[in-house]
Parts: structure tokens; sequence; C-alpha cells
DNA sequence: TTTTATTGATTGATGAGTCAATCAAAAATA
DNA sequence: TATTTTTGATTGACTCATCAATCAATAAAA
């Protein structure tokens, strides 16, 4: 079977069996073997392609941080209005593929990571000042700056608390009441700003 | 040195132990010899009184949650009104003990251990029942019933998600800045309430 | 024939859990 | 009180399993 030019599409099947793995199991302490298995490849491949676990788990963070980076472009693309870019950021948080037991236990495994792996962690930074940015550049055309720094600091807290108590499982909240709680935080705060604007 | 009437005494160390070890090591992936040894004991001792580790971690779990009820019980006995209970358990989240870098990475290493571990994920449904229903008994007093549900969810989501993103240890937002966010958050949909109602 | 893809077998390290042995206090007995 | 027995506390050494990483060998292109 060797074909020349296995290396994009072997290196594809382990990025995506390592998440399938981690979001199974819960946890990094996922074997080698067990994702090349998952992969269908033998785990000597999987070293030959990553030259460590570490590297290929930080691959897998890269591909799981870019894949919502594209969804929330594509989105911001489809909104017109302030408001809608607001709703499509928050809705885009909560969409299915995210909102999954699996990505929400990969996604607490790596934050985990985070506190041992400088370059994981360095990751997680990325994705946080992403959401937080991205909420800020729409609320700035809403409020005044530092009230919107407030409150994308607040709804961006919210988001990754919802997933976290999401991944208990107990008490579910369901993706469209996660969606309508967050988008109340922010409208219920602007639309005080606009009483208070008008009282003073 | 054996003298009789040790054991609870190197429970309580092996416990504490295990708490310093996780939180600064920032994974449930810890040794118990490392344990052990920062407990001043052998790691066979360790075995001796807690038959495995996985029973260590849950006793330290317990332990954990223990703390906090107790902390909330004696700030909730200290508030007289309903709007002082509220800030009251909503400042016990945060308080400087809770809110440390190694407590906070110790409990994100339980939530990801909760993905596998029945019992951990029990014990932290308990934590996450009990700050709702603490947050939910003063809210009922302010506000409609269904209201105050949706209030408390929201608050409990937002103080999980500033733990996690305390984790990561960028634009690290303070104790104060927290309590003030998780405070407007509730008060900010408190009064839209009134607003509405006087309105209709 | 040279290069790329691939794996089985092996190694070395690590770590949980077990066990038999030791040591000293306490209790019982003389 | 002095001596023996019992029991709790404690550990070093060991076993057994797991796993990341390596390597030599094979097979099929190019």
């Amino acid at each position: 079977m060797p074909k020349v030019g296995m290396e994009p599409v072997r290196r594809k099947a382990l990025v995506d069996a390592a998440l399938r793995v981690i979001g199974d199991q819960g946890t990094l302490s996922v074997t080698m073997s067990e994702i090349a298995r998952q992969a269908g490849v033998s785990a000597a491949l999987a070293h030959h392609y990553f030259g460590s676990k570490e590297q290929l788990l930080i691959e897998t963070i890269r591909s799981l941080l870019r894949q919502l980076r594209d969804d929330t472009v594509t989105a911001l693309r489809a909104a017109a209005s302030a408001q809608e870019k607001l709703s499509a950021v928050i809705r885009v948080s909560f969409q299915a593929s995210q909102f999954a037991p699996d990505t929400i236990a990969a996604w607490l495994a790596f934050y985990s990571e985070a506190q041992r792996s400088e370059e994981v962690r360095r990751l997680l930074v990325v994705y946080a000042r992403r959401l937080r940015s991205n909420l800020l550049a729409s609320l700035k055309a809403l409020c005044p700056d530092d009230d919107a720094e407030r409150i994308a600091e607040g709804a961006a807290a919210m988001i990754d608390g919802l997933y976290i108590r999401q991944s208990l499982r107990s008490a579910p909240i369901g993706i469209e009441a996660s969606i309508a709680l967050t988008e109340d935080y922010v409208t219920s705060h602007i639309d005080r700003l606009k009483f208070q604007g008008t009282a003073a």
C-alpha cells in the first residue's frame, strides 16, 4: 500500500483521532497506541510524523482552534449589523459541534494541561483573547468603550462558565437556553446604559 | 516515634499535601510518592490509610468542598438582608483562598477527572447545585421565581467562567473586579425587571 | 537503486499497589 | 514494679503493568 504523499493524510487522521480519543476519555492521558489504533495506523507511525506525543497534542489543539476561528469568520461575514455580529459570535460558541460533550471534555483537558505546558497555555490565551476581542468590536458600536470592555469580559466569562457547567451533565442547559442567557446578559446591560443615559 | 492515634493526623496531612501537589502541578497525574513525601511519610503509608490513589483524591475533593461550604455558611450567617446574602455568596466564591492560582488549578483538574470518575462527578454536581441554590434562595426574595432561576443560572455560570479564565493568568481579572462583574450582572437584571414591571 | 511508508519488537522509565519485617507504645500478666 | 504480649505505625524492597520512544527490517513506489 505504500503510496507516496501519505503524510498529510496520516497527519490529519491522527489529529482527528486524537481529538476523538481525548474527548471520549476526557483526559490527555491517552496512549499513542490508542490514538494510532483509531487512526488505523501503528503507534510507531504516529511518532514518525509527530516526533512526540506532546507535539501531536499541540497540533490537535491548533486544529480545534482553527476550526473555531473559521466558523467565527464565516458567521461574522453573514452578519450585517453590530447586534447581528454579536449574536453570531455567541452562537458560534454554542454551535452543536463545539458544545458536544466530547468536545467540551477535550477543552477541559486542554485547560488543565495549560497549567503545565507553556505552549498549550499560549494557545488557549489566543482563544480567550479572540473571543473577547470579537465581542468587544461589536459592543463598541453599541455602547461607550469602557462599558463595552466590561460587558465583553462578563460575556466571555459566562460563555466559558456555561461550558464548564455543561461538562457535568447535570441539569443540562440546552444550546438555545445557553445562547438566550448570554444574549440576555449583553442586551440587558446595554439597555440599562440607555436608561441611565436618558435619565442622567 | 510510633505513638497511638496517628491516623487522623496522617489522613489530614496527606489530604492537605495532595491538594498542594495537585494545585502545584495542575493535574491529578501526581504520584503517591510525591504526595507522601510532602506529607512527610512513605508512599506505603498513604496506601495503608487510603487504600488507593483514587480514594485519596476523592477525600481531597471532599475536603475542599467542605471548606467552601463552611465558609459559605459562616458568610450567610453574618448577612441580614437578601441583598447581603447574595453578595456574601458571590464574595465567598472569590475569596482569596479559593481564587488562588493553585486552588483554581486543582479545581480544573477535578473537573477534568469528573469526565472519568462517576464519584468525582457527583461531588462536583453537589457543588454546582449548592451554588445555584444559595443564589436562588436570596434571589427569590428579590424578584419573581422564574426570573430568579434564570439569574441564578447565569450568575453561577459567570462565577465558574471567571475561574476558568483566571486559570490562564493572562489579562488577570482581580478578585474585586470579579466580584463587581458578578454583582453587576445580578443587580442589572433585577433592576431591569423593576423597570419593566412599572412600565407594564 | 534510492527514497518513502510502515510496522513489530524492544527498551527504559515510571508508578501504583503489595508485603514482610521492624519498632515502639500500650496492655496484660506475673 | 518488672516482664511479656499484643497491636498500631511505618517503611524498604519488590512486583507487575503501562507507555513513550527507538530501531531495525520490509515493502512498494520512483
